[in-house]
DNA sequence: CAAAAATTTTAATGTAGATTAAAATAATGC
DNA sequence: GCATTATTTTAATCTACATTAAAATTTTTG
């Protein structure tokens, strides 16, 4: 998981761009960005972003494949690691917001899907889909191991993913809310889940 | 709560352009909706739009005082009705996930606050904090009542927020998953909120 | 150090979509 | 039904970016 340290030149400032590109698009939302806000963070150009990504659509593209790449990192390592469902939810939340407000970040919340144009949009989706099945097989396996209540996983899913892809609305980098967040939600969220008498 | 029958034809029709640009805002994204798409929602032309607002800022603006709006109104109503911080708590969620989904919706997802213009952003932002306080305040009572178990109300009131802000990002007016929402998110956000053995 | 390749900039161009003004239509009051 | 007011449309204009091409600079390689 360490960043490889034999990336080249152009890996390293594509990255840099996408961070930079979500960082803005976070902040000031996908139209309120401009290709030079994006470049003045970094202290280039606008024009110089072309010789990365084809055009505006494709830089918010890469963002989310970044995105969902992170994501599914994370709910790997947790499936790994963790030894029975509830477990297993716990860790990814713990390591999905590690990787969100550590150095790792930001990460790019996809709010702009739509503007995706149809191929883009479709891979995207079809990985969101793909995310959100997972986590819901993990729910599902916490139900049958015991160590999760009986619910309504599509539901719970949805909340406790919404919960999370929120963070960057009002997480803006600030190091003391890091440490909070990281203490605090892989708790509250998973406070409900354990079966009656657990907490 | 009911619609007032003595709205003037202009507030009518201004209704309805706010609910279709939300619709549009939350299915495209800001940047993703033109004034074209969103006139068409309502068999108008871009131009006439313009008679019922300055501009497109002004149009995202007052789509979110009117969901602030909609959203203290759900608050009131819930610290109205519940007899302690935790039925406040759970009330809250569910009158407003009932404005959400129900026929006074959508309600427009506060994600591009930051193009707003300074007085205008400035306004919403303070409404929006406002709002979180008032939640912050329920919990708060509901640690002090016994009826909610201590914890970090300011994380808590994130995690809860933004599971409810994040459900216009999936739920696209379809009926039966409408019923499913109501009758889920309500227990699921506040499932771990009460103390030990009370589930 | 010179030549080649990679990266960035400068300086245009192009375009979608916001905005406006004037004209046309529809609603309302008398 | 006529005059007035409210609403909508048609037809331009205007502008902020996105995008591109060519030139300049920086980095790499032998």
């Amino acid at each position: 998981m360490a960043t490889n340290a034999d990336e080249t030149r152009f890996e390293i400032q594509r990255d840099r761009i996408l961070k930079a590109a979500a960082t803005c698009f976070n902040q000031k939302g996908y139209s309120g960005t401009s290709l030079k806000d994006v470049s003045r963070h970094l202290g280039l150009t606008d024009a110089a972003l072309y010789y990365y990504v084809k055009n505006k659509e494709e830089l918010v593209y890469q963002c989310y494949l970044r995105a969902a790449e992170l994501g599914r990192r994370a709910m790997l390592q947790a499936v790994g690691d963790g030894h029975n469902g509830f477990e297993q939810a716990r860790l990814y939340i713990r390591y999905h917001i590690d990787i969100m407000v550590g150095k790792e970040g930001p990460v790019a919340i996809m709010s702009e899907i739509p503007s995706l144009k149809r191929p883009h949009r479709n891979e995207v989706l079809e990985l969101s889909r793909q995310h959100s099945s997972k986590f819901e097989e993990i729910l599902e396996r916490g139900i049958d191991d015991g160590s999760i209540v009986p619910c309504d996983v599509r539901m719970t899913g949805n909340a406790i993913m919404g919960s999370i892809n929120w963070i960057p609305k009002w997480y803006h980098g600030k190091a003391v809310m890091a440490a909070e967040i990281r203490d605090e939600f892989p708790q509250i969220l998973t406070r409900g889940l354990g079966p009656p008498g657990s907490q």
